[in-house]
DNA sequence: TATTGATAACTGACCAGTCAGTTATTTAGT
DNA sequence: ACTAAATAACTGACTGGTCAGTTATCAATA
């Protein structure tokens, strides 16, 4: 029944602690959803007890707020990084753009994240205001602009630009949410690289004059 | 503290309550999500005693059930008579399948039980086991089939037929998706009927040899 | 030894589900 | 037609369990 010698109990690591707990509650709150999420499983996964949590966290819903925002910041990056390096053709651009989406949506939690957005933006709001003003509408403002240039360069038909943006982006967000919600239960899954190459090259050819 | 006489407390209308019920817990649901949704809400909206909807249902999770089955019914008709009506060009075949589901779309809470699937899959496997069943994989399948046909008969270029099929779908559902999550904080709408033309007619120019 | 990171037992609110009792409606008897 | 007994729909107060958030206490560091 004791402990064996040597082996402390706990540890001080105050620096590592709210990272580990916003990584075990992405972990949990993307699995059952934010109401479903128990803290105490949160706490077990990061290795520490509930009571501790709440020296870094004030309430659930400020955990939630720090996955969710934790969870644009790197988005964002690659985001910018791609919009600097615009001196393009329009098609290579396009095709950049589609081929980091799908890097990004591979690499990071962007469906889990996504998929916690769109089930608790009710109750939520804010949450949703914050991936929408942060992610979203950059994103989709950065396209329709470069869409907008391409077509004032004649290298595009004439078309609304956000409409486009729309088509181009949408299989993308649709075959992670499809990745979070459907293959679990057994559901065929998509090799979202490959839809989202050929969507692009369709869509491309569909795009010029 | 009489009541006023011939006012009688409740009515007896045992046929009428089930759809009552599940009317009121769609709209609930669809607000808060099904576990911060709250039984005694639900029978306030039927105009019902929470009581009461132990007669009709066991269990919350029954009710959910009903709502989510009760969704995917009406638009199965819709898709099944789209089916039924095939002698046409494969433009217009997709035309009229675009129309349709725009038409869905803005007719039935088709998003907002859309939204609940996605984001209660995890804690409900099954659910999202009927809609992928009943509604997903016969649409996914019937256009995917109507585009391996088109393709056999060259009419369109080669290609996954079921990438195409997503392509072609995806707008529609990041539409729907939107309008249940941005839209109420603010965020500009889309205007489904018109990016869904718009999306097809560029993509059909896209997938013609 | 003083300080503080961390714990674990505790509290209070909330809510799904229950059930004993109430009221509307139907049926049977006069 | 009128009434009383029987039935079934419905109510609402209650319960048991769960869980976010608190706090008394302990253990590790400086």
């Amino acid at each position: 029944m004791t402990l064996p010698a040597g082996q402390p109990k706990f540890r001080r690591r105050k620096a590592d602690r709210p990272d580990e707990i916003v990584a075990a509650a992405f972990e949990v709150f993307a699995e059952k959803g934010f109401a479903a999420a128990r803290l105490d499983d949160i706490a077990a996964r990061a290795g520490v007890s509930k009571g501790a949590i709440y020296l870094y966290f004030a309430t659930k819903e400020d955990i939630f707020q720090a996955v969710v925002e934790q969870g644009v910041a790197p988005n964002l990056h690659n985001l910018a990084a791609l919009a600097a390096a615009n001196p393009q053709t329009f098609p290579d651009l396009i095709r950049a753009f589609a081929k980091a989406m799908a890097q990004v949506a591979s690499t990071t939690p962007l469906g889990g994240i996504l998929k916690m957005v769109i089930g608790e933006a009710r109750n939520f709001p804010e949450l949703a205001r914050v991936w929408h003003d942060r992610l979203i509408v950059p994103a989709l403002g950065a396209l329709s602009a470069a869409i907008a240039a391409a077509q004032a360069r004649g290298e595009i038909r004439p078309g609304d630009p956000r409409h486009y943006a729309a088509s181009l982006i949408s299989p993308m967000l649709v075959g992670v949410i499809w990745r979070e919600t459907f293959t679990p239960i057994g559901a065929e899954p998509f090799d979202l690289p490959a839809l989202m190459e050929q969507h692009v090259e369709t869509l491309l050819r569909g795009l010029v004059p």
